[in-house]
DNA sequence: AGGCTTGATTAACCTGGGTTATCGGAAGAA
DNA sequence: TTCTTCCGATAACCCAGGTTAATCAAGCCT
């Protein structure tokens, strides 16, 4: 296989660039590509956990199913995303995962994270990084469901979605496709499915969002944002690359004992 | 210092057994703890991120402050937690953190983390699992503020930090302190304060939780577990030492080749 | 073409919990 | 002791969003 078509490969590579030794390690965990048809479930809540997955095409989500016959959708998971990560300290899944369009995805044992702990210092930091990244999202999630109106909540989303396909490269203008229904925007957002058409209606009126079956037009992608008073320092990745050079000047001192160099935070 | 003084030796020590390379390499990245002042900023949002701490006494939450005034809580942190591993990959604060108790805290330069990813496989793999259960409480406090009524919230909030003093051996008895304000734990629920006493008021009635101050007592806690809907796979460490001993078996497979021992998860 | 199913819209009605306000008690300050 | 401040309790009022139900449009199957 060629070093530019794995799928985990291209995800970390938006991080940091890779040395070839890091990109044959990566590629040497990788067990062969799957597809997976649209509403297929990867795994439920309790299965036995033992692996994680790269997204490498196509969406899906994590969900967990109560008590009461509702669900609560946690994450929305695009491609080039790692899917599992969260349970790594585990051996149960801890919520559901299933597809929402057709995909591909690739499989990693768990066990082997242990190989790349062992041989590259860099692919472990963006491990690191990417379950950090991944908790940012949740905790925004967070913020999201339990502190806003549902305007706010679902404009947030609608923005959020918007950014992370605009940093895939998924698109240009304020003009994407949004394959969820409406009642998995709801069980998103913790709404009922009814109030996230009254929703949708409202921002029809007011010119905010355009929503046709699966797809979605932004007139005017930053007034939605203010709607969702939204902070896009959780997504971003300008803060990232800082971080990685921060690290690779780090990691020559800690092996040469070069000295103090670059910023020091107080 | 003496390799048991370290809080954050203590605190790895939960996840497993360390040896004395590992304790050495921890003591040395290690600066001085701290006294810290109830009700004392340890930072705020979008400072800049350059450290994280170990909690060695006292509590402490985080927290984001919204546009309109409120805030929400994310998450409390006990005696052995570390702060701040949410900024791993970020160069600023996405949320601050103070202290509810006097305490004392640990600060470790985020830079020093590549030290350990360099040196030291098994503390990877741990701190890994503890950014791995952070993410697990995360999403139940996610869950639970999306999808659960006031009196569900409030009774999976206090069942859930009687579970943790537990797991820490804090406690014995369904009796401890819980040094919130109602205001607090309201932030913290996405409830407003009147509600949150009115849903202590009507637990009180019922026999459920009685609270005095800082101090709450619980009757009966499997019958406030119920009402909760709890479901403490989240929280469970017996998962954990499975996990571990598989780790360990698999790093010394690929350190000497030594093929099957011990038991390996499936 | 005719059923079936799934998703979306809209309306009528209801309730959980927010908001505001008032009051009382405990702890600290002087 | 008295003043002040903070915290919690309770009541009155109100509204955002849940619930139920009816209707409609769009695939899909055969």
């Amino acid at each position: 296989m060629n070093l530019q078509d794995s799928c985990i490969i291209r995800h970390f590579n938006h991080f940091c660039r890779l040395s070839d030794d890091d990109k044959k390690l990566l590629l040497r965990l990788e067990e062969s590509p799957g597809h997976v048809k649209a509403g297929s479930v990867l795994w439920q809540e309790e299965d036995p956990a033992s692996e994680f997955c790269t997204l490498s095409r196509g969406w899906a989500y994590s969900y967990r199913n109560l008590g009461d016959g509702s669900r609560q959708i946690l994450e929305i998971y695009l491609p080039g995303d790692i899917i599992g990560l969260r349970e790594f300290a585990f051996s149960q899944r801890l919520a559901g995962v299933a597809m929402i369009d057709d995909g591909v995805i690739c499989h990693f044992p768990h066990r082997r994270l242990l190989d790349i702990f062992n041989q590259s210092t860099t692919l472990t930091a963006i491990l690191f990084a990417i379950s950090s990244r991944q908790q940012a999202l949740l905790t925004e999630r967070l913020v999201n469901l339990a502190r806003r109106t549902a305007h706010q909540k679902l404009a947030h989303f609608i923005y959020e979605m918007y950014l992370r396909l605009l940093q895939t490269g998924a698109l240009s203008d304020g003009d994407f496709r949004l394959p969820l229904s409406q009642e998995q925007l709801a069980d998103t957002l913790g709404l009922s499915a009814v109030h996230v058409s009254r929703t949708f209606s409202a921002f029809r009126e007011q010119g905010l969002v355009l929503r046709e079956r699966h797809h979605v037009t932004l007139p005017d992608p930053e007034a939605l944002a203010r709607v969702a008073e939204f902070d896009d320092c959780y997504l971003n990745d300008s803060v990232r690359p800082i971080f990685f050079d921060g690290t690779e000047a780090a990691m020559r001192m800690s092996n040469a004992h070069s000295g103090d160099e670059g910023p020091v935070p107080k």
